[in-house]
DNA sequence: TATGTGACATCAA
DNA sequence: CTTGATGCCACAT
């Protein structure tokens, strides 16, 4: 049951993560109907930095890695964001990340 | 129309 | 446990 998403559709889901929640791209890519389409995810985000409401440091790779903060204004926003956002980050990586992790089926239910 | 690309995910050794 | 290689899909040129 493979379907076809767009970049909107992606943004749409990241911008429903609630605050101090974390998601990966698989997940969105599942979500959206296509596990496999994980690498387009990603790409959807970095198109999304021509936008100012996709909380792109929210979504992770599936080790809830930091893979983006390289992609972000230097290298420390992204950790900063997320600690903001109550988590707590050791080495690029969320530390208890399954317990922030926010599932969109669940979320948007 | 075809080719290349990328902030991933998964398997094998 | 760590590293390397492969598959995958939507978008840009």
């Amino acid at each position: 049951m493979s379907k076809k998403f767009s970049f909107e559709e992606v943004y749409k889901v990241v911008k429903q993560i609630p605050h101090g929640k974390v998601t990966t791209y698989g997940a969105i890519a599942n979500y959206l109907g296509s596990g496999k389409s994980a690498r387009t995810v990603g790409w959807a985000m970095n198109s999304s930095h021509q936008y100012n409401d996709i909380p792109a440091h929210r979504v992770v790779n599936r080790n809830g890695c930091l893979t983006g903060k390289h992609h972000f204004n230097g290298t420390n926003l992204m950790k900063q964001l997320l600690e903001n956002e109550g988590m707590v980050i050791k080495n690029d990586q969320i530390v208890d990340f399954k317990s922030f992790f926010w599932n969109p089926k669940k979320g948007l239910k």
